[in-house]
DNA sequence: TCTGTCTAGATAGGACCC
DNA sequence: TCTGGGGTCCTATCTAGA
């Protein structure tokens, strides 16, 4: 029995939730994203400023070269997650077989409802319309890959100045292959740039060119990975709808605006971010083993190193001391530091084995779980330790 | 006791995604 | 041109233990 699965993002998200906050800005050429001359890039553009060249990702300087009148609106995530979860839970509403992939993505099983699913669609689009304010595209087919392929082809194929796309975008089970044939190759889920490169030094431009080069001789070039190239490209994908995941690590980074040389200025910034990341763990009660550093040199070279403690921690102070040893071990005197970052992986549930000896540490926890309400509630400067 | 093989886990880096 | 942040997954290599 095929399935039948439903792919949604909305269009320009970040640019979209700004509008509905100032419709001023609808029609004119704005991005979110960070300041030009503090290292930002777009993180979301508006329809009118991608006519002008300009798109996500892109440095905010090179952004403000193409366009001198940009609008620059600072980020608002914790806006973008409300909205993003009041159109999750329409689709819920709908069925319980979703699968959100990102904040402005999702994937259905819509196999199981009766309705036709363009119907469906066309409603789902209104609804988030008319309720939210928010433009969506769709797209759907048999499988996620061909699903979420079909929405950026609506996307392109439905491009309208200054205006969100609205597409919407049905591929008939069966067609699948005839459908991917004449898109270009990284389309696909999983070829990036240097896999694209790779494919065209050996004249694989389309999907359709990957289809038709034999199995083996891609599995031979590029391992499993080729192997599931050349079945996507057949339009195959049999991954089903996950409705849960589990988080597997959790991470603060940064980038300075200026690289930094100062020792005590990067402890400082991995004390703030070991922080942030074991307050995080502990808000979803979780703990992890292993501590990861993260730094980028000027030059832009990047390394990581880690290291498993022996039990799990969710401790600000156990992150940042292992952290902090990671780069004293890594990093030369005065070496300058683009960007720095801690990061916990191995995660499971946090060990609490309660003896007489461990009811001292277990109170603190509890109370550095109501700092951690508190500050969040009131902001990260209103209570220090040895104030409360 | 030494050596070889296999396996699992740790580590580091890279590619990719939004 | 000058490259964010927060993730996931994969691969290669190393190491320790059976």
């Amino acid at each position: 029995m095929p399935r039948t699965i439903l792919h949604l993002d909305l269009d320009a998200f970040f640019c979209s939730v700004e509008e509905t906050q100032n419709p001023s800005l609808r029609g004119k050429p704005f991005a979110v994203g960070g300041k030009p001359d503090e290292r930002g890039v777009v993180a979301s553009c508006s329809y009118a400023a991608r006519a002008l060249g300009i798109r996500s990702a892109m440095p905010m300087s090179r952004a403000v070269r193409l366009c001198k009148d940009l609008i620059i609106v600072p980020g608002r995530h914790n806006l973008y997650r409300e909205y993003s979860e009041r159109v999750m839970e329409k689709l819920r509403n709908l069925t319980p077989h979703v699968e959100q992939i990102s904040i402005d993505e999702a994937f259905l099983d819509i196999s199981e409802i009766s309705h036709s699913p363009q119907r469906l669609a066309l409603d789902l689009q209104t609804a988030i319309r008319t309720e939210l304010d928010l433009p969506s595209s769709i797209g759907i087919a048999s499988n996620k890959l061909v699903a979420k392929i079909a929405t950026e082809v609506g996307k392109k194929s439905n491009k309208k100045k200054n205006e969100p796309p609205f597409g919407l975008t049905i591929v008939p089970a069966g067609e699948e292959a005839k459908f991917l044939a004449p898109l270009p190759a990284d389309m696909l889920w999983g070829v990036g740039p240097k896999t694209s490169a790779r494919l065209t030094e050996l004249g694989i431009h389309t999907i359709g060119d990957i289809a038709n080069w034999p199995e083996k001789e891609l599995a031979n070039l590029f391992g499993e990975n080729g192997r599931d190239l050349w079945r996507h490209a057949q339009g195959i994908d049999n991954r089903p709808i996950v409705t849960e995941y589990e988080t597997k690590s959790v991470s603060q980074e940064t980038t300075f605006n200026v690289d930094v040389r100062d020792e005590k200025t990067l402890e400082k910034t991995l004390h703030e971010q070991a922080r942030d990341v074991a307050r995080q763990l502990r808000k979803s009660d979780l703990a992890g083993k292993t501590v990861k550093l993260k730094i980028r040199w000027s030059d832009f070279t990047t390394i990581t190193r880690q290291v498993t403690l022996p039990t799990s921690t969710d401790n600000e102070d156990e992150i940042y001391r292992s952290a902090v040893k990671l780069m004293k071990a890594v990093r030369k005197p005065n070496q300058p530091v683009r960007l720095i970052g801690v990061g916990v992986s191995g995660i499971g549930a946090p060990v609490r084995q309660l003896s007489l000896w461990d009811v001292g540490s277990e109170k603190s926890r509890k109370l550095q779980e109501v700092v951690d309400q508190l500050q969040e509630k009131y902001g990260k400067d209103v209570i220090h330790k040895g104030e409360s």
